[in-house]
RNA sequence: GGGGGCGUAGUUGAGUUGGUCACAAUGCCGGCCUGUCACGCCGGAGGUCGCGGGUUCAAGUCCCGUCGCUCCCGCCA
């Protein structure tokens, strides 16, 4: 038979108690997580959201009480009242901020019986199927590490909108029920009832209407929002996910980076770090050219070496045909490598020809025994040991080079580059390595739609001294955009924005919209533009992913309350789901089936 | 859309070249136990080897298909 709550009161959580409360009458609310029946005596851990502390039932203090005790399991929910007692020094639990005391109890309350959970409700359970764990959330989110996860996500929010209103910035609303843009993202789509036949889209961020905020003269604007794109998943990429979304007027990019920079600062103070701003600043070029990557992981070096001068005239025929046809061949040097097997590198060839194209993967050993490698014969051990010199390599140490066209060479070794860092463990994971991505191109030709296409998006603002250049060369103009760069993720991004009515225009014609199409899709924020817009611009952070990296988490589902798996479904509530004839027919929609 | 990994008691794993009853730990149930905190000891229950098909005298094991989870490529303005 269950105990009704009442008028019992929580007098202390279960985090609190210290040898100074000895002899306090106390009331502790939360879950049975340990059980250890010793016969006469059972110990009880008693869990709530702020810690474990140890309940003892004894037959000598209160027999009933005892008695009643025998039923607990675990994850029942219990009311106990007693005294606090001072453990004798032989049985403080070192591990428990509350392990110097124990409750001698005297009065028990049963709230609630549990089923046996499916896994165990305790930290270390990293081997706990994927499957369970999102079926069963809601005991997953009970786990410890789980909760810390969601208490430092708060406060991350909390530190963000602190700041943030000291800098006079106003939280402001935007709509969900929103209109489908040609660019970017799949939008999610919500069809209208009223309006049979027309759809709404999920916002992919509330980009626009950030920016009449400012044509509205707010001035300074954040909203932590949700934000949705359909494409697939990855560890670092949910269909919903919550962006930290702010827009400033009368800003140059080094006045949004400021106040990003102490912004920053401050979220990292929460989990004891000191990073002081301004960030290093890598422009996209070198980005992609050192590290293969226009997020890169700068917790460790091994950068990418180009070593075409070299190759152009040596004596290897795949390296200095590659040149002389407008290739690069470019390498690493993977630090004590040495003494990797041939079959590891073709296990990395074979990754890397298939996933990035490349036609081959060249090595060479500097081993005990000097150089070593299938092409050594063609280099020579002249050239090799210049080619070891320029990577800064040494005794023991693994070149690693690939020939071919320029992007999709430093692609490849950027991947390379992050798998060496984890295989051979150059990454200190206790780090934290920001910094500035700068100086994106504005545009990229899309080869599938024989189009420029925007790499931001496009309400970018092209660099002022590269404006001309829109019509007459449209790949080279570079944009005043930025992303902000954590341990490799990309945990945000932003531009200076096109505040003139003209340049936007120009920027539409460039992306290949007519102006009619121009007028149909962004005609608002045309109107908007031809009304005074200050001069503005922001940037949109990733709240989820700066959660991940601070809470030491490899997957944003560790950091979202409810999250979707790699195939967009809930295991919990099982949706997405079918839905009946009448709520189809109501929205004027009929469902295909294939077959 | 493509590729890799995984799927065996509630859970986590083992299971050789196909061949007595599919094994262990943990959890669960029962018993004993007054200082445990990974409590201990004794006993017990617990299985459509993801699902479907095939090869075979015989399939957890080999083959084909399929589903689910996961990591990556494509995709993600």
């Amino acid at each position: 038979m269950l105990d009704h709550l009442g008028s019992l009161k929580r007098t202390h959580d279960c985090g609190a108690l210290r040898p100074e409360n000895d002899g306090n009458r106390v009331t502790l609310l939360g879950w049975v997580a340990k059980r250890r029946d010793l016969g006469a005596l059972i110990f009880i851990d008693v869990r709530d959201r702020y810690g474990v502390t140890q309940v003892l039932f004894n037959p000598e203090i209160a027999e009933d009480v005892h008695n009643k005790a025998k039923t607990l399991r675990s994850e029942f929910v219990i009311a106990v009242s007693g005294i606090v007692r001072k453990r004798d020094p032989k049985t403080v639990n070192a591990k428990l901020a509350t392990g110097e005391i124990e409750i001698y109890a005297d009065q028990l309350h049963i709230l609630n019986t549990a089923a046996t959970p499916p896994f165990p409700i305790e930290d270390n359970i990293e081997n706990v199927g994927e499957e369970l764990r999102l079926k069963y959330r809601f005991l997953d989110l009970r786990r410890p590490k789980l909760q810390n996860n969601f208490i430092l996500r708060h406060k991350i929010a909390l530190t963000v909108r602190n700041y943030l209103d000291q800098q006079n910035f106003l939280e402001l609303e935007t709509p969900m029920l929103t209109k489908s843009t040609p660019e970017g993202a799949r939008d999610f789509l919500v069809p209208s009832r009223v309006q049979k036949g027309r759809f709404y889209a999920l916002p992919q961020s509330p980009q626009i209407f950030k920016q009449l905020f400012m044509v509205s003269g707010f001035e300074r604007y954040v909203q932590i929002t949700r934000c949705f794109r359909d494409e697939d998943l990855r560890a670092d990429r949910q269909p919903e996910f919550t962006q930290i979304d702010m827009e400033m007027s009368f800003v140059q990019r080094e006045d949004v980076f400021a106040i990003l920079e102490g912004m920053m600062t401050r979220i990292f103070q929460l989990v004891g770090e000191d990073i002081q701003g301004p960030f290093p600043q890598l422009s996209y070029a070198e980005a992609m050219n050192r590290y293969g990557s226009d997020k890169p992981d700068t917790r460790f070096g091994v950068m990418i070496e180009d070593f075409s001068e070299a190759a152009r005239t040596c004596g290897f025929k795949v390296f200095s045909d590659t040149v002389s046809h407008n290739g690069v061949v470019k390498g690493l040097c993977a630090p004590g490598a040495a003494g990797k097997s041939r079959k590891d590198i073709e296990t990395l060839e074979t990754w890397l020809k298939k996933d990035f194209g490349i036609s081959g993967l060249a090595w060479l050993k500097w081993g005990d025994e000097g150089f070593s490698g299938p092409i050594l014969k063609f280099l020579g051990e002249e050239l090799v040991s210049q080619l070891f010199a320029q990577a800064g390599g040494k005794q023991g140490d693994l070149l690693l080079l690939v020939a071919g066209p320029n992007e999709r060479t430093c692609q490849a070794l950027g991947a390379l580059r992050l798998q060496l860092g984890k295989d051979l463990q150059l990454i200190d994971e206790s780090k934290f390595a920001i910094l500035w991505v700068v100086d994106f191109p504005l545009l990229e030709l899309d080869a599938e739609a024989g189009r420029y296409v925007a790499l931001h998006h496009p309400f970018t603002s092209p660099l002022d001294e590269d404006l001309e250049k829109l019509e007459s060369n449209p790949g080279e103009v570079r944009a005043k955009a930025y992303d902000l760069v954590l341990n490799g993720f990309e945990i945000g991004g932003g531009s200076i924005r096109i505040h003139r009515r003209d340049v936007q225009s120009a920027m539409f014609k460039a992306l290949g919209l007519s102006p009619e199409e121009a007028q149909e899709k962004f005609g608002f924020l045309l109107d908007a533009l031809s009304f005074g817009a200050p001069p503005h611009g922001g940037i949109a952070l990733g709240l989820d992913r700066i959660t991940m990296i601070l809470s030491g988490e490899k997957s944003l589902r560790e950091v979202i309350a409810f999250p979707k798996t790699t195939s967009a479904t809930c295991m919990m509530t099982e949706s997405p789901s079918e839905v009946s004839v009448h709520q189809l027919l109501d929205l004027g929609i009929q469902v295909l089936r294939q077959g």
